[in-house]
DNA sequence: GACCTTTGGTTAGCATAACAACTATTGTCG
DNA sequence: CGACAATAGTTGTTATGCTAACCAAAGGTC
């Protein structure tokens, strides 16, 4: 086999973010929040702007459009977000935090980046600026063949 | 807010894994197998040692043992493995390849091969080792805390 | 302004993935 | 040997994530 999975760079990928997104689950349920690490993204994006379409979360996190519904599902039964219909576009909906959701501000973002010390810890910050690099590139690589959005196509 | 999203390390970790496995889904689609990256996964430590019990399985592939389960029901449905009974252990299943699921060695790791090929295209491979040790330290930091196995405690 | 394409969102169905709780064995130890 | 803990696997529940198919509204275009 000229091929060794264990050695390989997308399993190494793979498994790694595996192992942070359980980490950081548990983190946060540790600190008695029950927030997944996609609703995590969510409200990230929603503190720095609040009243986005489901199209520009999508967009703006590499998820479809089914994907962002069910989250938002999730999280408006949580209390953490409420949608209201666009005046401008009636096929649309703006996402808002509650007060909830945007009380959180002042408690996430530190658990995360306790996280982030404890998982780069020994680690030379210059290698870890080159495995970004690297990232980002095959991040772009493989991106690339893949149109985002999906449009959907009649045959 | 002390965090940027989009600059943080475990954010492209996320975003560049969904883009892996996306892509690989869709390489294979495109050759006519339809193995999802977690069944290759399967395969690949099959081929490597041919009749592991669903334990070995999750262990080798840092997965709980009921992710196993329901892969494996799908995998066999598909025809690509059998489980046997232990004979010394009766708790035990043994997992082996079928027909199909052997002759497929010959085919999909080359798909692979050809994928690393095309999504590290113009990176310097010093860097892939750096990244690739920058990966293998934090999935050990994040691994730390979360024991292996889950083992069921009663209180 | 009727026709046609595009866009925003949902629903349905399949496949992971984690946690909890359960059954059936097996191992261990007094 | 008999109680009891540990192990192998399954089932139930919740949450992503992708594809396909669909509806409704918006934007052209002639």
């Amino acid at each position: 086999m000229n091929f060794e999975l264990d050695a390989a760079l997308g399993y190494l990928i793979e498994t790694t973010e595996q192992a942070l997104k359980r980490g950081l689950r548990r983190r946060f349920r540790e600190h008695g929040y029950d927030i997944t690490p996609y609703q995590w993204v969510v409200l990230y994006r929603l503190w720095d702007r609040d009243g986005q379409s489901q199209s520009e979360l999508a967009d703006g996190s590499l998820r479809d459009r089914p994907t962002v519904t069910r989250i938002l599902d999730v999280m408006e039964r949580k209390g953490l977000v409420t949608r209201h219909k666009d005046d401008r576009d009636r096929r649309s909906y703006r996402v808002y935090l509650t007060d909830y959701g945007e009380s959180l501000k002042n408690r996430l973002p530190s658990v995360a980046a306790d996280y982030l010390d404890a998982f780069t810890e020994g680690i030379d910050p210059a290698d870890i600026q080159v495995a970004k690099n690297v990232l980002r590139k095959i991040r772009e690589n493989a991106s690339q063949e893949i149109e985002q959005g999906t449009p959907i196509r009649s045959p």
